[in-house]
DNA sequence: TTAGATGCAAAGTGTTTGCAGCCTG
DNA sequence: CAGGCTGCAAACACTTTGCATCTAA
């Protein structure tokens, strides 16, 4: 079962699987499209009316370092988050700021090292504008 | 000449070459190490006392435009700055916090088009500890 | 029981904005 | 002379922190 999973990866970093942790962690794989950490505040409270925007980045930041989830700096004001935490990149849509994932078969995509560097994580952000949106483009030449 | 390259490109995009802005940008090209905006406003403060953050932020945010340096989200607290605006990738030390210029061949690594999706910009930011915090690492070990 | 987590508010940090005055083309 | 740019301070947005209270192992 996928939530023993869950308690096991809190467990090795002596973390708690509080309420809060599990609904956030919920809430994220839920969403679509990569929530920032206050989207997932305004979302979960209606759920649960104590919780707390402290809280929120608290379980996020656990989250991260249990390895369950990934923190995202694609766009410079706000951090976003993705509930897979296996290594994939990222487009961003400057039109209609959507964000999905985008593979591409980058030839450092996971942990090793180059050129004596040890690597543990990469990121790739590609920017640009989505098909959809060009094709909205196009028709309003049109 | 360079900095006939510099005022073109202001040029084209509207903007006025001032004293602020071209010294914004010697001061990144002569800085090593990928600065922030303040690490910039505090070199620049010493020659010009009356140089305000604010104008650092708007020197760089036309700079950017103008295409004559790129910014780096690699942080997620604070924009960092390089003055090579062609397409290249970055390597962050985790443990020393330093930032270096890191080339790898990826498939997609300045613009075009990819599953429909038009690419404007690309950004990888490679995580890990560099090759001499490696080895200091190893002899403190030893 | 007790270390750790929550909730709240306040503080912190990087960045942006509004606006008067200045400079430059 | 007019538009754009600077400098200053205040405003902003996101995130972190301090601390009392509470909770789970």
């Amino acid at each position: 079962m996928e939530s023993e999973n869950t308690f096991k990866k809190l467990k090795e970093k002596g973390r708690t699987a509080t309420i809060q942790r599990l609904a956030v962690l919920e809430c994220l794989r839920e969403s679509h499209g990569h929530p920032t950490a206050d989207e997932l505040y305004q979302s979960l409270r209606q759920q649960y009316p104590t919780l707390s925007r402290a809280t929120v980045y608290n379980c996020l930041q656990v989250l991260k370092e249990a390895g369950l989830i990934q923190e995202l700096t694609i766009e410079k004001d706000k951090a976003r988050f993705d509930p897979d935490p296996e290594p994939h990149h990222h487009f961003f849509c400057r039109r209609c700021k959507t964000i999905f994932d985008f593979q591409v078969n980058c030839p450092v995509a996971g942990s090793g090292c180059v050129e004596g560097h040890q690597i543990e994580e990469v990121q790739a952000y590609f920017y640009g504008i989505c098909e959809s949106c060009l094709k909205e483009e196009k028709r309003a030449v049109a």
